[in-house]
DNA sequence: AATTAGCACTCGGTAACTTGGAGTGCTAAC
DNA sequence: GTTAGCACTCCAAGTTACCGAGTGCTAATT
């Protein structure tokens, strides 16, 4: 069934004015909103049908309306109207890439911060996935006679590194030949393949040209099970603690213990196709997350798809104003990365 | 004026009882403890003595008895009896240890983790000083025309790394010749002494040798600005909310925002003495810290001081179990790194 | 002189009750 | 189809009553 023009009014105005006050909305204040134009008895009408359809709820009997998860959804998919970032929000947005940095890290941890500023909500960005990243150069620095560092650079500058120890029949020769074979033969594969590369070409290599060859393949081999977790970054932890809904401290606490909790953050931002996502309460899948929505986009240099940024906050959040945002500061974030990867 | 050993007792019961409840003690409930072979009324008297003292206060005009900030540091400074560790978490601990590791980073994490888990506290842990440890080996790679990556390890296989932009006229024989002398020249230097050295001895050097050898120099120097701050470790942040005096947001949130801001955390634990440190309440001198404790220990390898390992807790704290985990900590801590620096 | 029993008093917390206001659903009139 | 009117519901805030745990003081006891 479909609704009313009227309606769609109706559930408009409720949801923005409840996300404005947190306060249900009763039939009486909306009758005298300038937008609407009809008595608060045909409102109470029309919000008995939203309610039996689902869009809205009561708290108790004689409440005003709240918006059902339902309702929110459709909000989101059909009532929106996408804000206009006012010109403040723009330059402390840009500010962000305002000092000419090379590392990524820091752009993503400033992003994270200033999101979580300008909503009030909680932020998370999922940083670029290094695995995929190519093999610049790899260094291996002996530290002392059992143990030396493995270094791997990528071609984006990141660069990882490993301790390892050593087997004890390596010498100084063995070690700069193997280095050279590495350095030779891995260039320009991604940090993931790396592994799988060392045993199907470069193992060969190594027998031949290296006493003992097989321990240090292993040891070598062993220190590069990278940990192909992406890196989070978040900002506004504790903003949770100043919206009116949360006074319940096990519900904080729980929220605050998930968000602390990284497999629990993965599995809520998993790995989505590009553009901007919406989640719900419930359809978060998580009871954890009841009352809360997710609001998640991503961020890509030239196609490849590299991390998401989020927001993490009430069901009653500021949908329009959150999705401009991420829409904005996923849009710049592509563009410098894209310059910054094309460089490379 | 000294207290008498009645009063202490009656002080002592008062602290145990009191951290163990979080319930005002009163008279009676006092009166039937083992430990007391007096009356109620008696008991009244010591503790009316007491409160005129400062060591205890009541809530209301009725209430029973709670200590005092003054009480607590009495209790702790005279009253507390040494707990011994039972064998279960002495084994925790150690098995922070059991695994084979080459970084320090994850020892302390897991320290970390492990304390705020046995405790039921947070737990912080500030990480070793990097800017102390010597230059093992610098390394720069190139990874455009116009941007490198300077990679320095330290003996004690820590590494950092900076992304800088490359003067356009710097060659790679140039680069070459470059590490080449930093590495002759830095290799032993402690890490926060770098800067200075490359300026006072070796721009000298690179002047005989390199073309445009200042560019190279200040983009390298400028690179090497290290942020000194020694890493900070956390564990347990949301365990105040389970602490049952904390009941207020606002309280709650002051104390969450203060732990995710590094500088306040740098403020709290400042670098001590050696040894054991022990915070009530506004002696922390921040008003944020009313009503908690900090307790610290400091960590080293051979004499030198490398950390610290803190518990942050409500005032009513468990002082003589967190005292001892500490203890027990840190001596571990000390030993495992004093081996790992040896064999450097 | 120190200890204790006894008693009046205080205060917080809980439960029961009252009241006012915001809101609803329904009916009848427009 | 819309709206005015009205009875009804429920929450929230305030009031009152009451219990229990605790205190301080006094007088009796050791």
């Amino acid at each position: 069934m479909l609704l009313t023009d009227r309606q769609l009014l109706i559930l408009q105005v409720i949801v923005d004015d409840f996300i404005r006050s947190a306060q249900p909305v009763g039939s009486r204040s909306l009758s005298k909103k300038e937008e609407i134009s009809f008595s608060s008895a045909t409102i109470r009408n029309e919000m008995a049908d939203l309610e039996e359809l689902g869009y809205i709820e009561k708290t108790h009997t004689s409440s005003g309306r709240i918006p059902s998860e339902q309702g929110y959804r459709y909000y989101v998919d059909h009532l929106l109207s996408p804000q206009v970032l006012n010109q403040q929000d723009i330059s402390i947005i840009q500010s962000i890439f305002a000092e000419k940095i090379f590392e990524f890290e820091k752009i993503i941890q400033r992003s994270a911060k200033i999101l979580s500023e300008l909503t009030n909500y909680t932020s998370i960005v999922l940083g670029p996935a290094v695995s995929i990243n190519k093999l610049k150069k790899i260094q291996i620095i002996p530290l002392n006679k059992e143990t030396a560092v493995a270094i791997f650079v990528t071609d984006t500058g990141h660069v990882e590194n490993r301790t390892f120890s050593l087997p004890a029949s390596v010498d100084a020769s063995d070690l700069e030949k193997t280095v050279n074979i590495l350095n030779d033969r891995l260039a320009g594969v991604s940090l993931e393949d790396l592994n799988d590369k060392i045993y199907k070409e470069v193992a060969m290599l190594l027998r031949q040209h290296i006493h003992n060859y097989d321990l240090m393949l292993h040891s070598i081999a062993d220190s590069l099970k990278m940990p192909a977790t992406e890196k989070l970054f978040f900002g506004g932890k504790t903003n949770i603690l100043s919206q009116p809904e949360f006074h319940d401290i096990t519900k904080i606490r729980s929220l605050l213990t998930m968000i602390d909790q990284e497999e629990w953050i993965y599995n809520l931002i998993r790995k989505e196709s590009a553009g901007i996502h919406i989640k719900i309460g419930r359809e978060n899948n998580n009871s954890i997350m009841d009352n809360c929505s997710l609001i998640t986009a991503t961020y890509s240099a030239g196609l490849e798809n590299l991390g998401t940024i989020a927001i993490l906050g009430p069901t009653r959040m500021e949908y329009s104003r959150v999705i401009s945002l991420l829409q904005f500061l996923s849009k710049d974030l592509t563009a410098v990365l894209t310059k910054l990867y094309q460089n490379k």
